[in-house]
DNA sequence: TCTCTATATTGACAGATGTCGATACGCTCA
DNA sequence: TGAGCGTATCGACATCTGTCAATATAGAGA
C-alpha cells in the first residue's frame, strides 16, 4: 500500500524551472505549496532523517524521539510533507515506514533552476515572454 | 549600495546537501527560513518576473501591477525575499532595482541534493518519470 | 523651498500554522 | 475477544503571515 505519492509536482513533468519566466499563479500555488513544506526545521530535519537511513526508510515510532517533539506533532509535520508529495508512508502491521519521494524533491530542484539557460527539462520550454 | 545579500545560506559554503545526513536544529532554522520565502505564490511570481527581465533586474514600480498586489503587499514580500537573501535592491534615484542572487538560489538547489550519491551539484538529472 | 513621485513602515485584521494533551482508530498477539 | 501499542485526529491556544489603507520617508525637479 500507499505506493503512489499524494501529489505530483507539474514542474518535471510539464513546465519546466519556474525562473525561466514569469509564472503563472496556478502554476505558482502549488510549487509554492511544497517549497512551504520544507519551511519548517523540524520538517527539513525529519527529511535529514529519512535521507540519511540506511534502508531509505525510517519507521515512524524512531522518529520522534530524534526530533523532540510530541507525537502528534511529528505525525502532523508527516502529514504535511506527505501532502506536499515529498515523502510517502508504506504501513505495515502496527507500523509505518516513510521514505522520501526523491523524484519530488528534485522537481523541486529543477525548479530552482535559475534563468532560461540552466537545465533545461528536456525540450526548451515557456523561454519566458 | 546594495551590493551584499542580506543572509548567506550555509549549505553551499560550507556543509554540503542537507538531505545528506541528520540535520542539526541550528542548521535548519536559516535553511527553514529561506524555503518558507519561496513558500507563497506571490514571492515566487516575483522570483518568475526578475528572472525573466531582459536586464536581470526590474524596477519595483514595474512589479506591483503585474502581481495585481497593493503597493504595501508587493513591498512586504520583497522585503522578505530581501531578508531571505534571495534578491537584493539597488537604489537609484527614486528607484529601487532589484535582482536575483543567483548563488541563493543555487544554494538551496545544492540543499535538495537527496542522498550522498545522487545528483552532485551541478546538473544532471533525474527525469522524474 | 515646496511639490510630486517611489518606496517603506505602521496598524489592523482575518486566516493559517505549530504545538500539545486527550482521545480515537487500527493492528497484533495472547 | 480483549489488552496493548503505534499512529492519526481533535480541540484549544499562541504565534505567525498575508493583506490593505493610511501614513511616513526620501529623492528629483521646479
Amino acid at each position: 500500500m500507499a505506493k503512489e505519492p499524494a501529489v505530483r509536482i507539474e514542474t518535471a513533468g510539464c513546465c519546466g524551472p519556474v525562473f525561466a519566466g514569469p509564472l503563472d499563479d496556478r502554476d505558482a500555488v502549488p510549487l509554492a505549496h511544497a517549497f512551504a513544506a520544507l519551511g519548517d526545521p523540524v520538517r527539513l530535519r525529519l527529511l535529514g532523517l529519512l535521507a540519511s537511513a540506511e534502508a531509505g526508510e525510517v519507521c515512524a515510532c524512531d522518529l520522534v524521539e530524534p526530533l523532540g517533539k510530541s507525537q502528534p506533532t511529528v505525525s502532523h509535520h508527516l502529514k504535511v510533507l506527505s501532502e506536499a508529495g515529498l515523502i510517502i508512508g508504506d504501513k505495515r502491521g502496527r507500523w509505518i515506514w516513510y521514505s522520501i519521494v526523491p523524484e519530488q524533491i528534485d522537481a523541486l530542484r529543477d525548479a530552482l533552476a535559475v534563468g532560461p539557460d540552466r537545465v533545461p527539462p528536456s525540450g526548451a520550454r515557456v523561454s519566458g515572454n
